[in-house]
DNA sequence: TGACATAAGTTGAAGCATCAAGTAATGTGG
DNA sequence: CCACATTACTTGATGCTTCAACTTATGTCA
């Protein structure tokens, strides 16, 4: 086995499954968030990123790359979020050619009033459905796959801090 | 554990794990169809399944289920399909209200050209990266999550085909 | 049979993502 | 210190996806 390009049975089938829990849960969350906050998933993500920030505040690259996207995409994103009142950009001061993106405290309580029933969503459809070896396979397979996707590791999730929660009131919101 | 909405920090790792693969895993995927073929994973996948029936016929709500889409967002695709050449629609002979789908030969000539480029992407950013359980722990985790997303099981990868047997093979993934 | 519900598909508009191009600020080599 | 590359970001066009109608055909049941 593993010769060529082609894949075995085994994972074939692993593939096949692989490819539609891809389709189906980001689908299943952007509902939820759609439905319940008017938010896509990329949108929520962008805000709690900004909200797990001391000051809430950080350069569009940087948000960028927690978020895993592009410059772009987070541009025009940004631009909607602001338009809602969640966020402001500034430029930065330290740097002319930075853009600083700050959450308002209407987006931050935007992030709190929609954080729960995302949680409880995530884990409603992957959570539940696994015992504790089961996450620990989730966490070792994931992390393997992200190591080819992104050999460098720039773009990985959770750069910030991961050790203290914020305030008790204000856990890592996005799940 | 496992009380509310919120995850864990177990949880809340495998969780940001997953959400980066899925961000970036359909990205790269769509990057080398489109360089190399200048299909979407979408239209690729559609496609294929079309080439897998024996007489590369579908009905389109048949072919929705089995490529986990809208009859809307699959009725676009066949669109822009079909004015490639490589699929067909015609109104089916046996009830009034179905359209089957057909795969022209130039189509299938298409597949078979890009399936291998594909089929070597696939492997690169997942299978190299794990070993056999890491492919088992895959299959056993995503037919977990598949079980929540799809319950009753009406859309679910790989309708067609392949390993025979119906599985029994939704139980809480260990592995 | 006739009335109504449901199923199968299509369509157009609106939103979001991607891509290519453009601007402006900042390093960097000669 | 001046050209040139690079970095950080924005913008507009294009294309794909979703959503809400809409059409047409088929079941259902009185």
């Amino acid at each position: 086995m593993h010769e060529g390009p082609w894949l075995d049975d085994d994972e074939q089938r692993a593939w096949r499954r692989t490819a539609a829990v891809m389709t189906l849960l980001p689908a299943a969350l952007d509902a939820q968030l759609q439905r319940d906050a008017g938010l896509t998933q990329f949108s929520y993500l962008t805000l709690a990123m900004l909200s797990e920030t001391p000051d809430r505040t950080l350069p569009m690259s940087a948000l960028a790359a927690t978020v895993n996207s592009s410059l772009s995409r987070l541009s025009h994103v940004v631009a909607r979020l602001e338009q809602q009142g969640w966020v402001t950009r500034e430029p930065s001061p330290e740097s002319g050619r930075v853009t600083v993106a700050r959450l308002t405290d209407a987006g931050l309580e935007k992030v709190r009033e929609t954080a729960p029933g995302h949680a409880a969503e995530v884990r409603r459809l992957i959570f539940d459905a696994l015992d504790d070896d089961g996450v620990s396979s989730l966490a070792c397979v994931t992390a393997a796959i992200l190591g080819r996707l992104d050999p460098a590791g720039g773009m990985r999730a959770n750069p910030l801090s991961r050790e203290a929660p914020p305030e008790p009131d204000a856990r890592p919101a996005t799940g």
